[in-house]
Order: C-alpha cells, then sequence, then structure tokens
DNA sequence: GCCGTTTTCGGCCCGACTGTTTTCAGTCG
C-alpha cells in the first residue's frame, strides 16, 4: 500500500472523528500525521517491516499500530466502522469551503444530503437557508463555492504560476510605493503546485497599493478589499490575496503566511514551551503580554533561538528541531550552478540552433553545456540516426574550437527500448561525452517491467544519467509505475546519476524522491531538459525541488567545474568514428 | 492521539472574518 493511499485513510479518519464531534486535539493528531506521511520520502511499508514507524514525525503507538495493519491487510478495521456510522459520501461535503463538520453534519441529518450535487439542489430548492444558524446569505454563498469549486481544475503547476505572479508584482512595484513585495506561501516553497498566490509588502500607506492591486489589468473579480488586505480572482480562477503591513512587522508576516501550516505549528508550539506567543504581528511573552515586532525573517528565527530556515524545507518534518541543533545543511543554489547537461537543438525537437544555446548558457555564467537532442527512436519527432550523431559531433567540435568560456559536452538523449535495450549502437555511445537515457513509450508497463527496463538501462556503462525517472507530466500525466526504491539502488550501484528534471511540467525526480536518492549517496544532476534558449532559466525550477530535498551543492554533479565534470562524464574519442 | 530544555500526565497555535446573533459559533488560512 503506497503512502498516498495510507494518507488517505487518515485523512477520511480525521474528517469522520470531526463530524464525529471528537476531541480536537485527537483529529488533530491525525491530521498531523497525514501531512508528515505525504512528505515522507521512504515508503511506510519499507518502514512497517524494519519496525521504524514511531521515527516518522506525528507517529505514535496508535498511529503505528493502524499503519502496520494497513499495510499487512490492506483494511483498517477502525476504520471500516467508523465509515459505517456515516452516510456514505458525506465527508465530500467538507471539501466545499465554508463548509466544516457542524454545517455538514446538519446537512446531512436535517436533510438527507450526502453529496455536492444533493447539496446544491437543496440550495436551489430553498431548504437550506432556515436550518439553524444557518440564513439566506450563507446559503447563497455555499452555493456560490459549490459552483466556483466545479470550475475551478485544483492547483496549477508552479512554472505556470511563477510568470503570473512576476507580471503582477512589476506592476505594483511600477505603479505605487511598495517595499518588500514578495510571494509567500506554497509558491515561496516551491511547491510543484499551488492553490491561491499570496503576496506580502509593506507600505507608508496601504491604502493607494491595495487600490492599485484592485484595478490591476489581469484583475477579473475583487472578493474583499480592506484596509491592509485584499482578495481578488485573475485570469484562470486563480485567487490571489495582498496583505500589507508597516515595515517593523514584516518578518513576522512573511513568515507567518510562508507557512506551511505544519511548519508554523511545531513553531509555535516550539515556542509556547519557550514561554511565547507567535502571530504575525510579532513575538509575545507569555508572561508580560509584550509584543516584540520583528522587521525580518531572520530576527524573527533568531529570537526564538534558530537560525534562518530556508523557506523550501518549512513543512513541518524535522527541519525545527535540526535547525536548534545548528545542524541545517546549506542548501545548494542558483549561482552553484556551473552547467545542464541536457538541451536539446534544432538538430532534433528543439528551436533554436547548437550556437545560440550555447551563447545562452555562457550568458547565464555556465562552463559548460551537453547537447542531448533525442535518438531516433520510433515516437520521437526528428531524432538522431548513428549518421546524424556523428556528423553533429564534428559540428559541436568545431564550435568547440571556435566559442571561449564554454565548453559543448556531445552528448545524446537516447531512448530506452520497452525490453531496456538502448536505441543507438554501444560503439557510437562510448564515443559520447555525456548520455542521457530516458523512457519516452510504454508508459503503461507494469511496474516489475518498467523498473526492470530502467534498471537495464542504467547497468549500461555508456550511460550516464537517467533522465526524468517517473516520466510524469503534472496535472496531465501520471507518474509510470516504478520502484524508485529499487532505481535508486541500481544508481549507486551502476555509479549513474539521476536527474532532476527542472521543466515546470516535469519536476521530475519529485521533492521527496530528490531526499531519499541523496539519502542514498546517489548522485544528482539538475537539468533543464530546454528545447529553446529561453527555456535554461527553468533551472531555478530544478534547484527548487533540490533545496526541497534537503541537497547541498555537493550533492548535485552539475555544481562541480568543467574539469570535474569531464572526469566524471565518459571521456569520448570522436575521431575513431569521424574517419570511419 | 502525540509528546517532553517544566511534564510519562496534562497539556496541545493563533487571529480574523462572517453571519447570525444579542455575546458567539463556525470556518478559514
Amino acid at each position: 500500500m503506497k503512502n498516498s493511499e495510507i494518507a488517505k485513510v487518515f485523512q477520511d479518519i480525521a474528517d469522520l472523528l470531526e463530524l464525529k464531534g471528537e476531541n480536537p486535539f485527537k483529529i488533530r493528531a491525525y491530521q498531523r500525521a497525514v501531512r508528515s506521511i505525504e512528505h515522507l520520502p521512504v515508503e511506510l511499508e519499507k518502514l512497517a517491516k524494519e519496525d521504524k514507524l514511531r521515527e516518522v514525525p506525528g507517529v505514535g503507538e496508535a498511529i503505528a499500530k493502524k499503519i502496520t495493519e494497513l499495510v499487512t491487510t490492506g483494511k483498517l478495521e477502525f476504520y471500516e466502522k467508523l465509515k459505517a456510522e456515516f452516510p456514505e459520501g458525506i465527508s465530500t461535503l467538507l471539501d466545499v469551503p465554508g463548509i466544516g463538520p457542524k454545517t455538514a453534519m446538519a446537512l446531512s441529518s436535517e436533510l438527507g444530503v450526502k453529496s455536492v450535487d444533493e447539496l446544491e439542489a437543496a440550495i436551489v430548492g430553498g431548504k437550506v437557508a432556515g436550518l439553524y444558524r444557518l440564513g439566506d446569505k450563507t446559503a447563497k454563498n455555499i452555493l456560490h463555492q459549490v459552483q466556483a469549486l466545479r470550475r475551478k481544475d485544483q492547483r496549477i503547476p508552479l512554472g505556470e504560476a511563477l510568470p503570473i505572479v512576476e507580471e503582477i508584482v512589476a506592476g505594483l512595484k511600477e505603479k505605487t510605493k511598495v517595499k518588500n513585495l514578495v510571494p509567500a506561501g506554497s509558491l515561496r516553497r516551491f511547491r510543484e503546485t499551488i492553490g491561491d498566490i499570496d503576496l506580502m509588502g509593506t507600505a507608508d500607506d496601504a491604502r493607494p497599493v491595495i487600490d492599485t492591486f484592485t484595478t490591476l489589468p489581469q484583475v477579473k473579480e475583487v472578493l474583499v478589499s480592506g484596509m491592509t488586505k485584499a482578495s481578488v480572482v485573475i485570469s484562470g480562477e486563480l485567487q490571489t490575496d495582498l496583505r500589507i503591513v508597516e515595515h517593523d512587522c514584516f518578518g513576522s508576516l512573511l513568515q507567518y503566511f510562508t507557512g506551511s501550516k505544519q511548519h508554523n505549528i511545531n513553531l509555535r508550539e516550539r515556542a509556547r514551551r519557550q514561554g511565547l506567543s507567535l502571530s504575525e504581528y510579532g513575538i509575545t511573552s507569555l508572561k508580560s503580554g509584550q509584543t516584540e515586532k520583528f522587521a525580518t525573517e531572520t530576527a524573527f528565527y533568531q529570537r526564538l533561538g534558530l537560525p534562518l530556515i530556508p523557506p523550501e524545507i518549512r513543512e513541518g518534518g524535522e527541519e525545527i528541531e535540526r535547525a536548534g541543533h545548528g545542524t541545517l545543511p546549506r542548501l545548494v543554489e542558483l549561482g552553484d550552478i556551473r552547467g545542464d547537461f541536457h538541451v536539446h537543438t534544432d538538430w532534433s525537437d528543439g528551436h533554436d540552433s547548437i550556437e545560440a544555446m550555447a551563447l545562452a548558457a555562457k550568458a547565464l555564467g555556465y562552463q559548460y553545456l551537453g547537447i542531448t537532442d533525442h535518438s531516433g527512436g520510433r515516437g520521437i519527432a526528428h531524432g538522431l540516426s548513428v549518421e546524424r550523431v556523428i556528423e553533429q559531433m564534428r559540428e559541436i567540435k568545431q564550435l568547440n574550437e571556435r566559442l571561449d568560456d564554454i565548453r559543448l559536452l556531445s552528448g545524446i538523449e537516447v531512448d530506452i527500448r520497452a525490453d531496456g535495450s538502448l536505441d543507438l549502437p554501444d560503439e557510437l555511445l562510448q564515443e559520447l561525452d555525456v548520455v542521457i537515457a530516458a523512457v519516452h513509450s510504454g508508459f503503461g508497463e507494469s511496474q516489475q517491467q518498467m523498473t526492470g527496463r530502467m534498471i537495464a538501462a542504467m547497468e549500461n556503462p555508456n550511460v550516464d544519467i537517467l533522465a526524468h525517472p517517473t516520466c510524469r507530466l503534472l496535472a496531465e500525466r501520471e507518474p509510470v509505475a516504478v520502484d524508485m526504491e529499487a532505481v535508486f539502488q541500481a544508481a549507486t550501484r551502476t555509479d549513474t546519476m539521476l536527474e532532476i528534471n527542472a521543466m515546470p511540467s516535469r519536476l521530475d525526480l519529485k521533492d521527496i524522491h530528490a531526499y531519499r536518492a541523496r539519502e542514498l549517496g546517489v548522485k544528482l544532476a539538475i537539468n533543464t531538459d530546454a528545447h529553446a534558449t529561453n527555456q535554461l532559466r527553468f533551472m531555478r525550477f530544478g534547484v527548487g525541488v533540490a533545496r526541497r530535498g534537503w541537497c547541498q551543492a555537493r550533492d548535485i554533479v552539475n555544481t562541480g567545474a568543467v574539469k570535474e565534470i569531464t572526469r566524471q562524464l565518459n571521456q569520448g574519442a570522436i575521431t575513431q568514428w569521424i574517419k570511419s
């Protein structure tokens, strides 16, 4: 049983206990376990076998026992009994914003409503307004939310949100005197998808900033517009909140709205033990009632005896404890990256020439660039044949002689066939500087087949990197069935790098995979897979994933200088092939 | 149900908004 499935069971238990009116702290304990499990880089099934479940934060005796039952029998008696106490489907009502446990129970027991569709019918039929503590306004509000829920397609990929945010930020900075304007929330933490946009800033006078914000051309609908806060809906049904405070409160505000929720809860529990209470306005002493203000996050964390915790790892895991012990790693930064191993050119399906890509990489300060067009395998547009690979090697050699300060690596993104063999002969592959192997077909294979296929490719000594290992496309294609733990083991055994593909639609490996791979000592490379010069800038998304995986520069191969790199890759003797 | 720089028992994050009330319950982030 997968972690995501187990998390879902506990989330459902938490919802049902809430409907039941159980002890709120018990409910929170389940919710905490859910968040912990969702971010866990290793399978619970494995931990259960090793009797290490209790090491997971938020998992104690009772939940550990339930997890064991789930992974061994596939069922949980406690859960089945709990479900039987309620009409089926009632917990789906909790998905509607504005409906909590009390309202859901009232709707169910008074009106027999047990689905979102039935809820809508009940509101339209005028049955909801009039229930105890539910008036006309509330009913209309809920109806509005139900309709919005239908329109809205869940969370959007980070890569789509960030350009939108940058446009808004630029607009506000240009037209107002706002200062410190930055995105907070999951965007700042570089989560792969985001649900809404939170912007924070400071100003001497908030009013004109708020007014400008609500009248930006991107704004479709204004939800709330107050003295310090406004919420709007922008194109694409994305809710965007702006909060403006005075300069001296910015640190606590930014910290508070960056989250995550679980990180903040953990931080507050810790602060409480120190006799302090935290809020977006500052830190209050429980004894004296005095509140201190903080202009920066660094000062805020410092007051709690902690170094600044990077936003990307504020997920409510072990980051606070580690920060307290002074053992937080220095995470890899965009500025550490010295090259990119995986880009395409107009030789296959890329948009720009090799030279244009090289110059763009040089402009980013890179020392090297791996030219890795597709191989000629079936289904891939304009893949290179053996002859064209040799021709391209020749051109790259000439470019290397002509270009200063950037070293081009001759490479290929070679297709892994269904049987695990590669699409180009070994004799050719061993002549290349960098060989990236990738699956582009047969996504529906069984886990056993797919895992075997990838491992077979890694066992080929010419393969340097396994590209985008799960093959997922965010909001488009689910990851393939593959035993990641086995892939990680094979990567260390065969000394193959795994790619963190920085393309915003991929982010593959994803954060928890990067975490686990690093833990096992797998070498990682952050590549953009750029198909045009401007896509080289996707690197920051990959760096975000690596940071979420607690990676340091030393864990990422392409933070190395060009000499170290070429030592690690296959040194191709191009001459022989060119002669033949 | 979890957990420990007060504690193995007795605590458990904080503030704001909304609508329905007549002092506050419910919900959210």
